[in-house]
DNA sequence: GAGTGGTCTAGACCACTGT
DNA sequence: CAGTGGTCTAGACCACTCC
């Protein structure tokens, strides 16, 4: 079944023509990809050159594989868009609103469109000494006590969670109302924005840092991700209106269903 | 070598402690891991498990391997800024300057802070028939006509581009300028913006939504991409100041050196 | 129990990198 | 040349799923 007159490794031209089938619809999403018995003799290679090319596809993200069951064609991940410019501008705006104004929709819920129903909440806090890297963001020395608070979101009906988050705060600071150092407190209705106005922060302007990368072996596990698969990671630098950076949070998205968007208003030409 | 009372898989077992030494600084970046002959003495497997365990470490980018030379660890990829919010807007003013004035630097300078002649740059012009979800974005019927841009941004003194890039504009439109159809007019000074000032069109909003997914095997090749990292998409759609959408273009960055940036200045609280 | 994928071995040969 | 990783085999046994 593999071209004789081809050099490349058999287990790549297999992996080859199973991407062709794939593309090209034969195999159609949620179909079942030949056993790996039945493809080894279809290609005329050992299994462990059969498993070798399905690797591949999984790398790729074209195949799922469930032990027991078989492998199949994967579907497109549908995307969970994460509206970013729109979230903090509400956020903002909503920090300014009374406790039975807030309490009845969170952040999340307004990106996502679902109910607050529909959202489960997980919240931790912990002081911690500032490593050298976020130190360095806050422009604080390193071992400064920091509030680190991590966060867990995820859809009710699901196991898996949307994201993780860990967002730090200046111990110090956030010490300034006690409410603010006890998880117990979550979920906080209005989030860390109206957090922080009760210590009369304003926060004026966020810079999001956006970058991919594998998961670590924990994060694969909590976010349900695939081999191959990276996990987008978000770092929100958010400064108050005397420039002061007062938070910094890192966000672990999976890769695979989540769309980050931002709107930019440019300014008009002069006429 | 492994525990008789864990009942972990082998390979998991040496992909651990092997995972464990570079966490640790045991195994500094550069420094390579012992031999595949050597790990299946110590471990007490067989090369083949010894190869299963890279392979993990592999995917998560803890690890490099080199045909004929060995398998080192990664130090962690330098990552190039890219920062969107500043450069659009720049980009935009730039579009009013007189030809001199804007030969002088390109956008991925004004990103990067390298010299002009630092860079390389191709362009590739094709008018294509609109797909479905292109044409969606444009809101226009799928099939009709659009001129369709590829391009590859380099550095000069390396091999492997930044991005590739594929931007769409409605080819009637572009067709106002004739020296908009023709790659042969690349790099054309001052960008996008300018192209379309000349038939009249002011981009006023711009909206980015960014996802992760593994690379195509092309993209891999081209972007000089491992096993295990992943792409970072960029889609950009620029609508003007009528609204009506003018261009769509997607960027593909290696997600092992990319940053993306975006600064959000919010509105005052009233006081 | 039959069929699927997951782990594992021992050994062979090839391709690439150094000296 | 010796040493590295890359490809490949044939076969064994295990773990999981479904009937």
């Amino acid at each position: 079944m593999t071209n004789p007159h081809d050099f490349r490794p058999r287990y790549m031209q297999a992996a080859d023509e199973l991407r062709e089938c794939i593309r090209s619809g034969r195999l159609a999403p949620g179909e079942p990809v030949p056993s790996e018995p039945d493809l080894a003799e279809r290609f005329a290679i050992s299994r462990t050159s059969v498993r070798h090319a399905i690797q591949l596809l999984r790398d790729e993200g074209l195949v799922r594989t469930e032990h027991g069951r078989g492998t199949y064609v994967r579907a497109p991940r549908k995307h969970i868009r994460s509206p970013r410019t729109a979230r903090y501008q509400w956020e903002k705006e909503r920090a300014l609103l009374d406790d039975a104004e807030r309490a009845q929709t969170g952040a999340t819920e307004h990106d996502t469109g679902l109910a607050i129903g529909d959202l489960k909440f997980s919240a931790d806090y912990a002081p911690v000494d500032a490593p050298p890297g976020i130190a360095e963001r806050f422009g604080v020395p390193p071992g400064t006590r920091l509030l680190c608070r991590t966060y867990e979101t995820s859809v009710t009906r699901e196991k898996v969670p949307l994201s993780i988050a860990r967002s730090y705060l200046i111990y110090d600071m956030a010490a300034g109302n006690p409410a603010l150092l006890d998880d117990a407190n979550e979920p906080w209705a209005g989030g860390t924005m109206h957090q922080l106005r009760t210590i009369g922060v304003e926060i004026d302007r966020i810079t999001d840092e956006i970058t991919a990368r594998p998961p670590t072996p924990g994060e694969a596990q909590i976010l349900d991700i695939e081999r191959g698969v990276s996990v987008i990671v978000l770092c929100k630098i958010s400064a108050d209106i005397t420039g002061r950076v007062v938070e910094f949070s890192e966000v672990v998205f999976p890769g695979d269903r989540t769309e980050i968007v931002y709107d930019i208003q440019l300014a008009r030409w002069a006429n």
